[in-house]
RNA sequence: GUGGUCGUAGCUCAAUGGUAGAGCCCCAGAUUGUGAUUCUGGUUGUUGCGGGUUCGAGCCCCGUCGAUCACCCCA
């Protein structure tokens, strides 16, 4: 029994583990790059402060913070939209606008574990910034879309649900509720499938509310609410509007949107949210103290939600498995059949590797049964037997079970050539 | 932070309150220059941890840690 585990909420990440991990980053960053967004990271570690501004004092409960060694409150960032919003305020002058950034790495929120959270996990966040119109939430839309296109998951597996908090804003000032309810109001809504119906029309009358009102105007917010107009044409010309369902439930969280807003959610097995994002135009001018205000959108996927539908849904395995068989294992494997030859055999391996060839060995003495079954076990076409024979060396092809003799002086050559050629044997059916 | 269920070998799981087991995996040999199969042998453990009840606890009780589910929250 291991003595020590990790820390609750943390996971390990083993090979086969790590490899579906970095298939995910491969997958982000290839179709973000393909929308013509760039790279960035933030720190890790930030000033509380920095998220306290952004959602209130109570939000450090869910927090990992803590006090270094000068005593100053930081914290293990719970997201990096506030991050963005201080970098691209600090220095948004040097940059032509819109601004098309992603990132990915970890984030960390204290909370209970259980499916689809854990304390640590992976975000994919793209934002677009200095861009105010419709046409920035549809690229974002449609890069969410491609994501999980990309992933091999399908239109029947999953679907974009889309509202706009203005038009909860318009209806309460339609209906005159003070400003300072809004975000009570959200909440309720917010939960509105949930709850009981009997405690959300209390909470609602508390703000001169009616329950079937709500639900009414809810029922009566469809796809030609004129906030949708410029979005739909958009994402119909691009043949994306398809994956749209509008849901004026979806709010998304506290006072930080201010237009779009939308969640990527699975079809199937009714996960936790995919992703979520929106609009959010005014949260430069509050990180920057009113200094630069500039119009921003984003989304942010985690790698937990997204690792369970893919391991749920089978028109993604595919797209692993490839990735998998491309990573793992080697070109060649070098079987040392007698120990005397050892010398000449490293003196192959150093040759072959600086040619860029994937290739392994056995570093101890082993026999040569075994030393075939560990280049098989690490998938090498190739096996190059060194043996009483040198200078001589054989090269059997592990997929077609040939074997050749080549002198050692064209054994790079050789192997480098035949590397190149289609792998024998059966095709994929 | 609150509550339910559950913690036995690396993994999947057995064992009436009475000597801790099986399969898989891993390692070695059969096989001294060729991948499979098979056979043989081997390590598998403070039964999550700490107390308590009992002649005796993997089993019962309490606590704790962890997993999981629901709540809270989901930026």
């Amino acid at each position: 029994m291991a003595t020590f585990r990790t820390v609750k909420g943390f996971r390990d990440f083993f090979p086969e583990e790590c490899a579906l991990r970095n298939y995910i980053f491969e997958t982000w960053r290839s179709v973000a790059r393909r929308y013509g967004f760039v790279e960035y990271e933030a720190p890790v570690v930030e000033s509380t402060d920095l998220y306290r501004k952004k959602s209130g004092d109570e939000i450090t409960s869910q927090l990992f913070c803590f006090l270094d060694k000068a005593d100053r409150e930081v914290s293990l960032r719970p997201e990096v939209t506030p991050s963005l919003a201080r970098m691209a305020t600090a220095r948004q002058r040097d940059f032509k606008k819109p601004m098309k950034w992603f990132q990915l790495g970890s984030c960390f929120r204290y909370e209970e574990p259980q499916e689809g959270r854990t304390r640590e996990f992976i975000q994919f966040n793209a934002d677009i910034l200095g861009d105010a119109s419709a046409g920035s939430d549809a690229e974002l839309i449609a890069l969410s879309i491609d994501v999980m296109l990309a992933f091999g998951i399908k239109a029947e597996d999953f679907a974009i649900r889309l509202s706009n908090r203005q038009i909860w804003t318009q209806y309460l000032e339609e209906k005159k509720v003070p400003a300072e309810h809004s975000g009570t109001f959200l909440q309720i809504v917010d939960k509105i499938e949930r709850a009981k119906p009997e405690e959300t029309a209390t909470k609602l009358a508390a703000i001169g509310l009616s329950l079937d009102d709500v639900r009414a105007f809810m029922n009566a917010a469809d796809e030609n609410h004129p906030a949708f107009a410029a979005l739909r044409a958009d994402l119909t010309a691009r043949g994306l509007w398809s994956y749209v369902r509008i849901d004026a439930g979806i709010v998304r969280g506290l006072a930080y949107y201010t237009g779009t807003v939308f969640e990527v959610f699975d079809l199937k097995h009714g996960l936790r949210a995919v992703a979520g994002g929106g609009r959010y135009d005014k949260l430069c001018a509050l990180m920057s103290d009113g200094g630069v205000d500039m119009p921003a959108a984003g989304f942010a996927m985690g790698d937990v939600v997204l690792g369970i539908l893919l391991s749920k849904t089978p028109s993604a395995q595919f797209g692993i498995t490839e990735y998998l068989n491309s990573q793992c294992g080697v070109d060649a494997y070098i079987v040392i059949a007698d120990e005397t030859q050892r010398a000449h055999a490293l003196a192959a391996v150093q040759a072959l590797r600086c040619a860029g060839v994937r290739l392994d060995y056995s570093m101890a003495a082993q026999k040569v049964g075994k030393q075939f079954q560990a280049a098989e076990n690490q998938k090498a076409r190739f096996a190059i037997v060194f043996g009483a024979e040198y200078p001589e060396v054989q090269i059997k092809n592990l997929v077609s079970r040939e074997q050749t003799v080549v002198s050692a002086d064209s054994l790079v050559s050789t192997i480098v050539e035949a590397s190149k050629r289609p792998i024998a044997g059966p095709l994929l059916a």
